[in-house]
DNA sequence: TACTTTTGCAAGCAAATACTTACTTATGGT
DNA sequence: ACCATAAGTAAGTATTTGCTTGCAAAAGTA
């Protein structure tokens, strides 16, 4: 009998997750799943996690903090808006192919549970990606660099799609995207919606 | 007790999937809670459709023949491009926000069952959307409408952006998602990326 | 060393799941 | 009026679900 601590274990825990729902869909993640992919029993698994609502909240918390907080430093640097935008749109697309198992959880859960702790952060992690890139528009008209005519709004919702395009591609596709330059290519297109 | 035929039986199953879904979300969608909804039991339902899976394949069949199908129509109209891709997106906005249930029920089943025929038929309906809409952009460019720099594989891939972040909005806002002039708007934005 | 806390497990829980069975009855065509 | 068929039901099926219980033993602490 190995014992770990319960960092250890709530880390294997939420990673057995992810990886259930790459290999085998959202349907397939029941406790007992998640307790057979750790290697562990199915009781062990509340020793480390209340509900098994806590463990996609808890997963929920760590795409806060891994996308959205380097996303909100990226906004924050003292660079052109033209290369924060390119670094933010990069650094949100590498975050997604590196984290597939994410991608469909986000997608899913919120048609699949309708929860309203779950809704909250749901909304936290689209309205902050889309306000923060907002930002960055915001000083390139200032600053005189695009056009003033712009509205930030519809510009945020058009990239808005681009990530999400992404998600949808990489479930559909499964293992198979694999997409050169995609962020690149993609950057140079909405570039042209801001330019006078 | 109410006899009825097959076919109305069939889509009265059909639309309380998609109330249901709705309302609830996708995990209410139970064989017994479908029955309550139609006011018929449990059984029955097995009258009309041989398994639950068989249900929602009607119902992207339908979204085959209710969106896919007039989009294809618009493609082939004999009008100038801009017209046509103006038509397009807001045959597709207009659809989506009429039909929110379908919506959240695309979206969610892809990543949550990943059954193979649900897969088929998710894919044909994204790829269709996706490859009319560059024959659209295809027609502009040879008329010498639009920039012929511009990679049509791209823009649809940004174009497919619209109608999902619509989706998500609705489903992260529920029943609050109303916004005028929406697929205008988006229209006149995407616009810059192909004039010259 | 002794004692507390933490991590583990097997077994069991009620509730829900998709679907079947065996039987009844309404409807439409001859 | 008759009857085959289609549409209905209540009550079951086996399996899975998220989670709890009672107890054992490893690890940390004194």
């Amino acid at each position: 009998m190995v014992r770990k601590s319960t960092d250890i274990r709530r880390d294997e825990i939420k990673s057995a997750v992810l990886n259930i729902i790459f290999r085998e869909g959202l349907k397939s993640v029941s406790t007992s799943n998640i307790a057979r992919e750790v290697g562990i029993s199915e009781g062990s698994i509340f020793r480390h996690f209340r509900s098994k609502k806590e463990i996609i909240l808890a997963i929920m918390d760590d795409v806060i903090n891994d996308l959205i907080e380097p996303l909100r430093s990226i906004v924050l640097e003292d660079s052109p808006p033209r290369d924060r935008l390119y670094n933010y749109l990069c650094k949100t697309v590498t975050y997604l192919t590196d984290n597939k198992g994410i991608t469909m959880l986000l997608f899913s859960e919120a048609s699949y549970e309708n929860d309203s702790e779950m809704m909250t952060k749901l909304n936290y992690i689209f309205n902050n990606q889309k306000q923060l890139v907002g930002k960055i528009v915001s000083d390139g008209i200032a600053l005189g660099l695009w056009n003033e005519l712009i509205s930030v709004g519809d510009f945020s919702t058009l990239y808005m799609g681009i990530p999400i395009t992404l998600n949808i591609e990489m479930i559909l596709n499964r293992n198979a995207f694999e997409r050169v330059n995609f962020c690149k290519r993609m950057f140079e297109l909405i570039l042209n919606t801001l330019n006078k």
